[in-house]
DNA sequence: CTACTTTACTTCACTGGTGAAATATGAGCT
DNA sequence: AGCTCATATTTCACCAGTGAAGTAAAGTAG
């Protein structure tokens, strides 16, 4: 219920005071994280709030959109993970899911019977064009003030963070040696 | 399991192949949210796995750490869930399980006998101080390759969305009048 | 001072998400 | 073929977070 605002501010003192006495801190970097985290956090919840009106959940919306955007309109559950960082268990449920509401099928796949194939119906395709428009006002009011430049900024700034998260699992790792 | 740019690849893509059927479709800032959420989760995810060893999750660190930060070290349960966007549900079983590991004490307050006053232990403070420098490295990691100018723009567009979304909530209620 | 409202927190029942083990198919080796 | 190892998905048991209702103490009005 606190304004995202008044969280910043809180975040911002506690940080200088932490860094006061752990002065190797990189404060900087931290407030940083922080910030992302708490934005980010927001927009989730902004997100959810958006989708309750049509009784789904996020990733549930997401998985069914990444079959909408697809050529073909199918999948597998395992490349579903892969693209919505959800783990395979999950995954199960929210095919569960989605089929029960008629917005996909399950079918066993037919070069390989271990997969499981899965596609929007046109049901689903319906509920994505129903559901999508009502969304754009608050995704463009999220970005009021934004120019254009600011826009290329954030984007170039978040693929690059994205980069490096990928290489922060990379190099790590000296128990992959058996 | 995947690399964070092979899903960025492919919501580029579903994205341009989405708004050529829905052409009014913001598809920038839809860009911006779905790079935002993606960077988001995978930085939580990042710290819940560095917080993994000292056996503590996100958000009972974040609570701890709130308290680390206050000069007299206190609050309460209601304060807190402003501050951590927790439901104070949550931050019942938070305070259970801080309470229980012995790095912080909740007692009832002597002015209002409703509230309920949390308090960072000694050996609260000796476990935030033993936490943290392990964590810099990564902190520092996420960022390498940003200027000081990256920084201080990212840091400016976050806090300009955080603006955004707070406004966001505050206008769309044509059902706060009784 | 009693009765009503509000505030602060807790309890309970449920949803969402995860790790470990189970199941079943495929692929490679001999 | 028969054996072993890898892959794809599901089931099960558990942790984390939420909404609704419960409890208890203040605040407020008659």
């Amino acid at each position: 219920m606190a304004r995202l605002g008044d969280c910043i501010a809180m975040m911002d003192e506690g940080i200088g005071r932490v860094s006061q006495v752990i002065p190797d801190m990189p404060a900087a970097e931290a407030r940083l994280t922080r910030l992302l985290l708490m934005v980010g956090h927001t927009f989730d919840e902004a997100v959810e709030q958006a989708l309750k009106p049509s009784k789904i959940n996020h990733s549930d919306f997401l998985t069914l959109m990444i079959l909408y955007s697809r050529p073909d309109g199918s999948s597998t559950p395992g490349e579903l993970c892969e693209y919505t960082s959800q783990g395979a268990t999950n995954m199960t449920r929210i095919a569960n899911a989605l089929v029960k509401r008629g917005l996909i099928t399950r079918g066993a796949s037919e070069e390989d019977r271990r997969r499981v194939v899965i596609r929007i119906t046109p049901a689903g395709r319906r509920f994505v064009q129903k559901l999508l428009p009502p969304l754009f006002p608050r995704v463009s009011a999220a970005f009021v003030g934004f120019s254009d430049t600011d826009k290329r900024s954030f984007s170039r700034l978040l693929r690059k963070l994205a980069d490096n998260l990928d290489r922060l699992d990379e190099v790590p790792s000296p128990k992959d040696a058996p």
